[in-house]
DNA sequence: CTGTTAGCGCCTTCAC
DNA sequence: GTGAAGGCGCTAACAG
């Protein structure tokens, strides 16, 4: 039994015959190790909770593939904790948790009390993605102030004055904080550059393509109209560019349009917009979490990385 | 011990006063039970595996979040397994299988030994979705060639009759046989309505908007061209249409489009499709596979479900 | 009703 | 280098 155990946790003091003859053994009983035992007697689940909301957004499943695509070459499982509403975060971190149910989290998005949870288990490591409201973990992040500016400021630079600003709803329910500062460096830069800023022109909707679209008619209706539009989700700027077409308005003749985020879609789309590397984010977040689950600790330079942005010029701008 | 690990479980033969006690002393202390030991000592790792290949893929994440759904709201975790190549299948069964990680598996579209399967665990529960082939395990399934005779026929009886057909690889690596299937019926309905088919119309290519929107320029750019197009799969289809606008042809009145599936961005983009009800179909099989565990067995009338089919008008045709 | 005890299957010392 | 034995935390069966 001991030395079975041995030769699959790969020690080196068994004698090369002995591993042979219990490799042979092991292949004709096909057997294999149960994994709640090894759980049990090892202290590790070998399991990494990834708690998202709304993982149907391409946003988070693009996030959530990078993730996957790192595990995937580990030994660990990857565990998803679909969060579908605020009241539900704090329960469920806390039973995953207590319960002893993953080596580590990766928490997607959501805004949690990390003192709290920190007070719950000191030594869970939790990588945390897309929130920079968390100080007491490590994360991987943007600059949205910096991506609206950059959006804002190649509209003017290809030309444009006249700018108006759609996205989903600043104060939300999650308290998630992205198109509130997107819309902040959007101001920001028309502030920079000496442009003025329309109210008239800025709406703010469901997160929905529909709603998306009907912020859009309702801007690009009025009788002075911007000449280009940044709209803080991709998705979102989908609608938009329905929106525009319903009016038959040209993109980008008659209205350009960017985006934010570069989900697939865009690609798909044409849609000009702000890259925030989806995918290669999961796989920092998974590498980060898989480097500090071999090594019992995060060197600090690894404690918040922030991932460039980028514009990618495609059409509708 | 005892006593606390019956009123954990709930166990009837408590006294009211004692299991007060016991409470007390378990949010006093904090307490929470290990789930490793549970599962050692229980037998069950209160698991379900989903096994699917390119879960960033609109349908399969329809799917996985009405799976979610359903576990959602019982005590089971859901653990990914992503497969992204075929070669993977049979280790990745394989290794879920023998080492105890999960209580139950639904595997998503991909072919698979069930025999094999079935042999290395005659008692695990598995249920199949969107694979007509496995005859040992129950399924949720469409019937894709009357999905793609409905789609055909609806055309028709709009009054097409030069219809061409665009889908992915009717030979492709994982042995999907979903657009196979939809040709036939494309066919077969032609054939029934008495109208010509013309392989010059039909078109192959990879699982990508490009192919799609490549496959569609190469059929609409011809001296003859159809008056509209099947596309087997919605995401095809969405590049199909933006093939049209680039030759500058209007949807539907120079070319009428229909799809298959009823993704999400379907809606958005007001495509006329064949909707398969995907969100539900994994709500079906996550159900199935709960009751499945907690009565032993499933009812042999719930042994192969078949989705039903409909028509969406929207604007693409 | 409740305390006690024997596994669940593995890993890890400890002697040999 | 290998077999034996203790313990991981819990559940279930057994006495009281």
């Amino acid at each position: 039994v001991g030395t079975v155990s041995r030769v699959i946790n790969g020690s080196p003091q068994v004698r090369e015959e002995t591993r042979q003859r219990v490799l042979a053994a092991i292949e004709e009983l096909n057997f294999s190790p149960n994994s709640a035992a090894r759980q049990l007697s090892g202290g590790k689940t070998f399991t990494i909770g990834v708690v998202s909301p709304f993982f149907t957004f391409p946003s988070f499943v693009e996030r959530l593939a990078g993730i996957q695509d790192v595990l995937d070459m580990s030994s660990y499982d990857l565990v998803l904790y679909s969060i579908r509403a605020p009241e539900q975060i704090a329960r469920r971190l806390h039973t995953v948790i207590t319960q002893n149910r993953a080596d580590g989290l990766i928490i997607l998005a959501l805004p949690f009390d990390d003192g709290q949870i920190w007070l719950a288990d000191p030594t869970l490591p939790i990588v945390v993605v897309d929130n920079i409201a968390v100080e007491r973990y490590p994360s991987v992040v943007i600059d949205d102030i910096a991506g609206g500016q950059l959006a804002t400021q190649y509209l003017i630079q290809q030309g444009h004055s006249a700018i108006g600003f759609i996205g989903d709803l600043i104060d939300n329910p999650f308290g998630f904080t992205s198109t509130r500062n997107r819309f902040a460096g959007f101001k920001q830069a028309l502030a920079d550059a000496g442009l003025p800023y329309n109210p008239d022109w800025c709406r703010f909707g469901q997160h929905s393509q529909e709603a998306a679209r009907h912020s859009a008619h309702a801007i690009l209706s009025r009788a002075k109209r911007p000449t280009a539009l940044f709209v803080s989700i991709d998705t979102l700027a989908l609608g938009v560019i329905a929106a525009a077409n319903d009016l038959g308005l040209r993109v980008p003749d008659d209205v350009a349009i960017i985006g934010f985020d570069d989900i697939q879609a865009a690609g798909y789309s044409g849609l000009t917009t702000v890259r925030q590397h989806l995918f290669w984010s999961g796989q920092i977040a998974g590498q980060a979490m898989l480097d500090w689950l071999a090594n019992g600790s995060l060197p600090a330079d690894r404690w918040r990385t922030y991932m460039s942005l980028e514009i990618v010029e495609r059409s509708t701008v």
